[in-house]
DNA sequence: AATTATATTCTACAGTTGTAGAATTAATAT
DNA sequence: ATATTAATTCTACAACTGTAGAATATAATT
């Protein structure tokens, strides 16, 4: 099962902070911040969903991931690519960019990068 | 408002075929098959959603989108950028070079791609 | 004209999501 | 010890989603 936007939201504040407790991820919010309990619900759907775990400490926890990032955006892109782009990483590819607005010392890094790539292959 | 998951799936159906009567949409689905009140009603939410426009023909109707694919989804993309890589597109960019396994033929037409985009800039 | 195939509208209903108050409990500060 | 602060659990509720049956209307076919 999936992540919903505002529990994206969230995980991405424990992927920054690695761990945290409660407390940590409020901090981590911009204002107008949710309530307490907002994210305490949030956190218990995730952890339902499998997203999230934490160790307790007291009557506190303190939460971590138990995705990577890495790994979850992965499926994420890919979904993308197979709905939008038939399956096609390179069409997409290419679509991105065309439709982002890199700078060119941002294509020059990127085109730096794909060499590596195409190197080790 | 965005499409949710359903709606985006018939949404690439209808992007397909340009315009499409009910049952050219039908057609578009791999099996199984929805039934035709659930097409309809995604396509009444859409509607709703300014996302799909109709011309009716006698008591029938010909759907077409009313947003462009590619407007779609660069939003999309840029919020995922916004979502995961701290709206920075080349940390994207060269994530996904990495975790997408483009083929060295891909990568090196993505290579020529990049290289126009750069002379044009 | 009667039958059949189709599309549309209405209604429905369970599951998910966004959001948070009330009650409770534990930790901390005075 | 008492008051205050913080975290957790329970409960709630409206909006959005996925899915489709029933009823209806129309177009096409026999």
């Amino acid at each position: 099962m999936q992540l919903s936007k505002s529990e994206e939201e969230l995980m991405n504040i424990l992927w920054k902070k690695k761990k945290a407790f409660m407390k940590d991820l409020l901090d981590g919010y911009a204002l107008p911040k949710p309530a307490t309990t907002t994210v305490a619900t949030l956190l218990k759907r995730m952890a339902d969903k499998g997203f999230v775990g934490y160790k307790s400490y007291g009557r506190s926890r303190e939460y971590y991931p138990l995705v990577k990032k890495k790994d979850y955006f992965s499926k994420h892109v890919n979904g993308l690519i197979k709905n939008f782009f038939n399956d096609s990483a390179s069409q997409f590819a290419s679509f991105f960019t065309k439709e982002t607005n890199l700078s060119k010392e941002e294509l020059e890094e990127l085109k730096k990068l794909i060499d590596e790539q195409i190197k080790s292959k």
